[in-house]
DNA sequence: TTGAAAGCGCTAACAT
DNA sequence: ATGTTAGCGCTTTCAA
């Protein structure tokens, strides 16, 4: 094993152990270059076994060339980014490219600070959850000269390209399926957070389209913290408390639907006879359940594999010419058990 | 804004346009060293005006420290770690370091690769699930002379410090439960994997104390891939059928409990008189459920809050002294609404 | 196929 | 309080 020494090891220490000049030794670390099998296993063999790794900083100040993407989302608790980040790794795999994940809270003073932290890194691209950022976050990707791509929403002006869905469309969609089925007394339930974009959006698709088939939302109710499963119990309770009549709940996502289901199951309510409900999102996680909440398929993954794709190929090429990809995704309704009146 | 140069910008841009020296824009950016306050917003001006982005990669070459912290888990799927994350997040974030988090997917080749790859960029810690890794894994991090923190599990040889709960007590801890509730016929369902050696401990605890007891466990079955809520409950159903007399069902994590618990309950058979039921973990997403699944709580932010605060004092004392604490926490058993017989 | 020299963009250590 | 010099550990480029 390798001889402790203080100091971490050098390209210079497997020279000196190989016999082989530091340069050689750096061409056989990297398969770059020719070098005759005989060098080639002197140089590994002399590595292995002082436990030589690497030291990317000075690889990469020299070569001036970054294998990692920022990938920056609000959340990891969310449930959605994870999948989105599982499709973004699957397809970096063997591209050279390591995602390196950074998280914001829903904070843009957060996310400019991450955003900041990390291209002072100098990654080879940019992934990042939404289109709205602060100014200065828009000006430093901007200038970082190397692909940023927005993901997860498409309703707006992205930066450079953007891969997602448009969540207007989504609220319109939901809109229609509700007035296709006669409801009418609708109940909404949502995230307190202003900078949930998406979520925002989503509301606003719906509350236009309902409008237009002249029917408005009836009541409202917004949380924070806590269970996401109780919060939906809890607040579906308190709202069907105040306004009793509602004959549908929309929830902006499908753990606090879940919780909202449990809750008129236990008191005899049928759904979706007397109360309609659906979710957001497609969570995998609640396919257990035996009543099928109805949701919308976001298509976490495939934005993942979709954006990771277009910084792939604008980093493969040096020149990063072309940019401004615009992916459109379109999210399914599913109608679960709990749209579709009989 | 920034005039748009090809090349990105460097501390001699922000030095040119300031006219100062590039040590002392150094040192303002930095906030080291004696800067009087008119050179100081000058260069501020000029750096902001610009749009600089300092270079960490030419900083750290220089200055041989590296503000990150690598965190390497097995998946994110799990909801565990994400957990763990937000309290290393969150200790981190006035020390000036940061996480940058890999993931194994518990494949233990996929470690060896991110530890790797981690490593080659000298980060100031390492945080690292589990005790078990590959030897050439030991042998990066015992080389790599920083502070190395492995978490969630203490039975078993740390590289150096580690901090967990020891879930063979864990088990033990149940099985006393279940003996003291007078449970005789336990059965068992996890998840169908080798690697996933801290299940694999809370099952040989649970054997072995059970043993002592003159109790052993009826059947067992394992799933792997799948909707853990569906997979709990179909097991839930194959096991009943194929072993019908069992009177407690101990599951390796809450998601699989919850479902066979739902299962149990829309078959009409009494939680706990007829069945007692345990999961382990204390994922709060559950706490929305009507009856309360009897589980263990694996203290995950606790972990990643005493990881972090170890990794960030030692890094902080310039010789990485001392070193191999040991910091073993102690999961509480919640009998929920599952566990005791009345 | 191999080696030597220069320098990536910054900071430590020493001037002044 | 500010500037100067010399690298950090690699890779690029050019030479042998």
């Amino acid at each position: 094993m390798a001889p402790r020494t203080k100091r971490p090891l050098t390209l210079r220490d497997v020279s000196e152990a190989s016999g082989v000049s530091e340069m050689t030794v750096s061409r056989v670390l990297r398969n770059k270059g020719d070098v005759s099998e005989a060098t080639r296993s002197k140089v590994l063999t002399a590595a292995k076994e002082l436990g030589y790794v690497p030291n990317k900083i000075a690889g990469a100040l020299a070569s001036q060339r970054v294998n990692l993407v920022a990938v920056i989302i609000p959340s990891l608790g969310n449930m959605v980014f994870p999948e989105v980040l599982s499709g973004i790794s699957e397809t970096l795999e063997n591209t050279g490219l390591q995602p390196v994940v950074g998280v914001t809270d829903y904070l843009p003073e957060k996310e400019e600070k991450v955003l900041y932290e990390m291209l002072s890194w100098r990654p080879s691209g940019v992934i990042i959850a939404g289109l709205e950022h602060s100014d200065a976050s828009r000006a430093m990707m901007q200038g970082a000269e190397i692909p940023v791509v927005e993901i997860m929403d498409v309703d707006g002006e992205p930066v450079d390209a953007c891969v997602g869905i448009s969540h207007r469309r989504a609220g319109r969609m939901m809109a229609e399926a509700l007035l296709e089925n006669g409801y009418e007394r609708i109940g909404f339930m949502g995230t307190k957070m202003p900078l949930d974009h998406r979520a925002r959006k989503r509301f606003e698709g719906l509350t236009e389209r309902l409008a237009k088939g002249g029917v408005e939302v009836a009541d409202q109710e917004f949380y924070s913290g806590g269970s996401a499963l109780a919060k939906g119990r809890e607040m579906t309770a308190a709202m069907l408390e105040r306004t009793p009549d509602l004959d549908f709940l929309y929830f902006s996502n499908d753990m606090i639907g879940a919780g909202g289901m449990l809750y008129l199951q236990e008191k005899g309510i049928d759904v979706p006879t007397q109360v309609g409900l659906a979710g957001f999102n497609g969570v995998e996680l609640l396919q257990g359940l035996p009543t099928r909440l109805a949701t919308m398929d976001a298509c976490r993954r495939e934005i993942g594999i979709k954006a990771a794709g277009i910084v792939a190929a604008r980093s493969a090429t040096d020149t990063d010419q072309g940019g401004g990809e615009r992916v459109e995704l379109t999210p399914t309704l599913e109608h679960g058990d709990t749209l579709t009146r009989e």
